[in-house]
DNA sequence: TCTGCAACCCGTAGCCACTACGGGATCAAG
DNA sequence: CTTGATCCCGTAGTGGCTACGGGTTGCAGA
């Protein structure tokens, strides 16, 4: 009968995909993933395409795409669809915004460090750099 | 009589300072600004000491210390403590934290760098390279 | 002095993406 | 059949604000 495989159960779900399983049951409240059969007593069953969806979903967390630009990268991955280029838009777009933080984390990490290490060696006599900077007239 | 400059509306607390007025209000329900006095019609009145902790709490805000760090920082900032190494503590562990989200951000920029621009030049014939990432098997 | 309207008041809800909690039901192994 | 792991659901909390709405106050100009 070729066994298991089949039907698996929220837990072995979230397990199998990297995904915590409350987050599993948000996903399906907020509708990024379907709703699975249930058994007779209530309990979720899915299977391997919910498997891949979720999947799909982790990668594009780990990503740090948000939650609405997974919504339509899942869209776009629909057979049928599959236009490169709106994925394109999508990833740019978010590519884009990494860039812009990761601007702002690096100009960040430089204050900090040379407060930081101006703090460390305080040769600088009479105050505290750190606080000097977050007090400076 | 000298005029003004003290006693300040909260809106003009709020600019002078830049915060947002809203924000201001929310820094006293959660205790990181105190309740200042108020006009026999209830609005609040505020000082230059006001001012000062506001603005420091901004620039706190703007390195990206966290609430709970401003408000130790704050401790450390009254005269009487002014403990250089309390201060390099925080600001040391806030340093290493912005340091692994710079990490994380980076690896995660060249990933999607990479994928972005084999989309955009896709010879990479069958498939969307994006999409390939976030189905691969 | 009166009026008009900007600025203020307060409490509550919403944002993002989860995570945690609690009390009860179900499932599967022994 | 019992036990204990797993699952159910709804709700509330996280951080750090921001927005809304309906009402009150303050102040400048006429």
């Amino acid at each position: 009968m070729m066994v298991a495989a089949r039907g698996l159960t929220i837990g072995r779900l979230a397990a199998q995909s990297g995904v915590n399983l409350e987050t599993v049951r948000y996903y399906e409240r907020i509708g990024l993933m379907p709703a699975p059969d249930r058994t007779a007593g209530g309990h979720r069953v899915y299977d391997q395409a919910h498997r891949r969806r979720l999947t799909f979903v982790r990668r594009g967390r780990e990503l740090g795409f948000g939650i609405e630009a997974i919504r339509t990268l899942l869209a776009l991955a629909e057979p049928g669809h599959r236009s490169c280029d709106d994925v394109l838009a999508v990833a740019g777009a978010h590519l884009r915004e990494v860039r812009a933080k990761l601007a702002d984390l690096a100009r960040l990490e430089v204050i900090l460090a040379q407060t930081v290490s101006a703090c460390e060696s305080h040769a600088s006599a009479p105050a505290c750099p750190v606080l000097e900077m977050l007090e400076a007239a």
